[in-house]
DNA sequence: TAAAATTCAATTGCTAGCAATTAAATTTTG
DNA sequence: CAAAATTTAATTGCTAGCAATTGAATTTTA
């Protein structure tokens, strides 16, 4: 049953918070997200919708399959998201002509023109971390690495 | 690489989704959520309610107070998923009579009772991911002292 | 010790995230 | 070609996550 007593550490060590990869990853993925807040709070954005606008800002056009793949979210997430984006007239929706199955969102004047405002929130992030630029990049990768093996 | 090509990417390169931190911390914890999720619905949990039996799994009591520090999540998030598992009776929640304020979260028999089936969960992940040992723990430690830096 | 400040959990109201399903359009196949 | 399979977005129904507020209990302070 309950082995260990009061203040015991499970048995199982691997069992403990710390020594999984998981929680550190869940947790500092949300304190990052929380770390943008007050960032994008200026342009009444949430995290997800900057991510959404980072794309497009490179694209103008992409569709929702597109947008999911990049950003690893389903349908499910990404329609209301994008239905609030439209309803402040940042983006646009539309059925690709050529495709009927497929929605084309598009980058209306007022999501372009937060673009150059918003260009500062990376570097303003980047010194609200304090980390090391090396040390950034060595864990960037590392993620990113660990995001290919997922796929 | 950063040079501006046919599909014209940003001119401020930091503003592109691959040379952030955030978007692969963020995408990547995600991945990990779903890739437990298999392994938790023998159980029928969630993951964040998987990390607070893992907590009390290492105490048997905790407050709510604490099980938030632990896992940086409030009461918000909190007081519904221990209602949740209360509901299931895997846990249960009282007043601490030395201090009203405070909420203790005890562990159930049939809370208890998990430990020692989903004690093969970490290493299942593990095999899971595919990775190299040292980058795991390396990837790990460097999200760890991020954790700390944010805290 | 009375008033003010703080702490803690719960609640409200919102957005995100995801599994599962639906409906329509398109592609594959037999 | 027509039927079957696949793709795409939307929808449904749930849990999580968080900011802000509330109310009660406790601690600090003046």
């Amino acid at each position: 049953m309950n082995a260990p007593s009061a203040s015991a550490p499970s048995a199982n060590p691997l069992q403990q918070l710390e020594n999984q990869l998981c929680f550190p990853l869940y947790a500092a993925s949300r304190m990052i997200t929380k770390a943008y807040q007050p960032l994008l709070d200026e342009f009444d954005l949430t995290y997800p919708q900057y991510l959404v606008l980072l794309l497009l800002w490179e694209h103008q056009e992409r569709t929702v399959k597109e947008l999911g793949d990049h950003l690893a979210l389903d349908s499910g997430t990404l329609t209301p998201l994008l239905k609030r984006l439209e309803q402040r007239q940042l983006i646009s929706r539309r059925r690709d002509p050529r495709d009927e199955r497929s929605v084309i969102i598009g980058l209306l004047p007022a999501g372009a023109a937060l673009q150059q405002p918003a260009c500062k929130i990376p570097e303003q992030l980047f010194e609200k971390m304090g980390m090391p630029q090396a040390e950034f990049e060595a864990l960037r990768d590392q993620l990113t690495q660990l995001l290919t093996r997922l796929r």
